[in-house]
DNA sequence: AACTATTTATAAGA
DNA sequence: TTCTTATAAATAGTT
């Protein structure tokens, strides 16, 4: 896309071809991530190189959970939405009800920010600052344990398989 | 990344949010495409739109071929973030650890106000959030018990001015 | 790892 | 939707 069109064949010279597979795999990644954030879209992507080496993105939440989606999505087709964590409302409304939100959040921020908190905000502000860090404090808590046991899954999951391989290779060794 | 700079949010028309989610995984497929041909990799790709359809690519053999590879890669790794910078607390650089704290709140703002908490953001960050949350919520509760304190003082003090004043008058009324 | 000349992708408009 | 077009973004070749 530069300095010359690009055939669409396999990058003869390896060192070409190196360079070209780390500039394409991080814009590729890039455009993904792009996508999710601006259309509200999940998306995973797996690349293995020439040597087998992998990479590997997952947009939302982790990759085991985006391929469990997949093959449920892939295998029958009744997705019902499987995201939903957040019963939706009125669009409308929510939008504005976010936009109050955020109008206060930035504010604390910019208390934060001049390393003054809370200075000239008054009693109701405050107050309703304090429940929306709650809800806040709660929405963090809930993705962090969420994120822990998925990881308590995979080690679990992987503590199996060095068990079983490693019954194996005892065996092995014993005949 | 034509006639507009583009922001890094989701696109609120939802009517140019489906244009821009279609154009931009075909864009995306496309890359997905060239780097496998280009650089002799093998790419798979799972997308799901803001309402659950899917949308997949897998560059080499099937989908399911590169689930079984990439669960067989991603065992045998160290689960160890491989960025790793979590070196702390230089009292010289006050500046940017409160520019740090400033950019993690901003980024758990950027979630909210796209209606998707707490994505993308992995356990340390959830971590340092709810820490930073906790503090932020202690001083919110701090000043604003203060302000209360100050108000039932002037409250009280009012209180005993009025008792004052009201048994004067009964004084007054009494001769 | 930077730099740029070009190509490519795409946002907005028709 | 699809086509066009002006512009932003990606990147091939180079240093």
């Amino acid at each position: 896309m530069a300095r010359g069109k690009v055939q669409l064949r396999r990058v003869e010279n390896p060192v070409h071809r190196q360079v070209t597979f780390c500039k394409r795999r991080a814009g590729l990644l890039k455009k993904a991530r792009e996508l999710s954030v601006l259309c509200d879209a999940s998306v995973g992507i797996i690349v293995f190189s020439a040597h087998g080496k992998l990479y590997d993105l997952a947009t939302t939440g982790t990759m085991e959970e985006l391929i469990e989606r997949y093959k449920a999505a892939s295998a029958g087709e009744a997705t019902t939405d499987g995201c939903g964590r957040h019963n939706r409302m009125d669009p409308k409304h929510e939008t504005t009800v976010l936009q109050q939100e955020i109008n206060l959040l930035q504010k604390g921020l910019r208390y934060i920010y001049g390393n003054r908190a809370n200075e000239h905000m008054n009693v109701d502000e405050l107050n309703a600052l304090e429940r929306y860090l709650e809800i806040w404090m709660y929405n963090t808590r809930s993705a962090k344990m969420q994120i822990m046991a998925q990881e308590i899954q995979a080690l679990k999951s992987k503590e199996g398989m060095l068990k079983a391989a490693n019954e194996i290779l005892q065996e092995k060794v014993l005949y």
